[in-house]
DNA sequence: AAGACACTTGACAGTTTCATCAACTGTCCT
DNA sequence: AGGACAGTTGATGAAACTGTCAAGTGTCTT
């Protein structure tokens, strides 16, 4: 999704003569159903320990069991996050045996974990030209 | 940043046999700062109303009083929410005259929203390889 | 200096989120 | 069938978040 260019781009103008107030419509912005279903996938991913439990998933399928062992918390407690990181449909789940197995529901998921946190780990960025 | 692999991979394994629970140190994972802070931006977000801002912000640099106009919502209440993204560091302002201009922090939330928003259009992609 | 415009801030109320624990379901093994 | 292991679920309460509104700050104009 590529975001739409507006047209009125000037560049120096003072925006007391209110031109902008012109714009009746709340215009079409984003799709407001998009802009909804992004957020979510955003708030869900927007919790440390959930995105601990994501990051781990990246690498590869996991079961609860083994996801409880490396983050070092108790069961319920990643079983009630991965719950609501599966009603959100960020992860999928297959049983096999005793054990379920949890994974990233797709690739776009993946893809958006490393950019957040390719940009998470680059802190206070004074490198990055101020806009 | 990559996310960093793991030894143990074996694919068929029954992991009954507890051989994860021999990690004992919670492990370095992803460095807990990284974390903590990608989950902050995430969180910042997930917000319908404050991802519209941003999506607005990503087109260009705005002041309060067309960003209300554009969205249709009371001054203050975008003030809040920007003062929220500004806590977060994902925009930045300067300040002309006796307006405030609103923009992108840096180019890195600039492509996380497009991500972002990118992934969250494809709604319910039963297109992708279920993984 | 006063008034108007453009915002910001503080505080309070209403809502949402999150962890925790006990109880419950599903699968395997004997 | 019974027990053990692997997870899920529902309820509850504490903590965090959000919107709203009145009051405050900063800048320009006259």
């Amino acid at each position: 999704m590529e975001i739409s260019r507006i047209e009125d781009a000037s560049e120096d103008r003072d925006c007391s003569d209110l031109e902008h107030l012109e714009v009746k419509s709340p215009m079409p912005l984003l799709d407001q159903e998009i802009c909804k279903r992004t957020a979510a996938i955003f708030r869900a991913m927007g919790d440390a320990s959930r995105l601990q439990l994501l990051a781990l998933l990246a690498k590869r399928e996991m079961c609860v069991t083994e996801l409880t062992a490396r983050l070092s918390d108790n069961l319920p407690a990643i079983s009630q996050r991965l719950k609501l990181l599966r009603a959100e449909r960020l992860v999928s789940t297959r049983r096999q045996g005793k054990h379920i197995y949890y994974s990233l529901a797709d690739n776009h998921i993946a893809s958006l974990i490393e950019n957040g946190l390719a940009h998470g780990s680059e802190t206070d960025c004074t490198l990055c030209p101020p806009t």
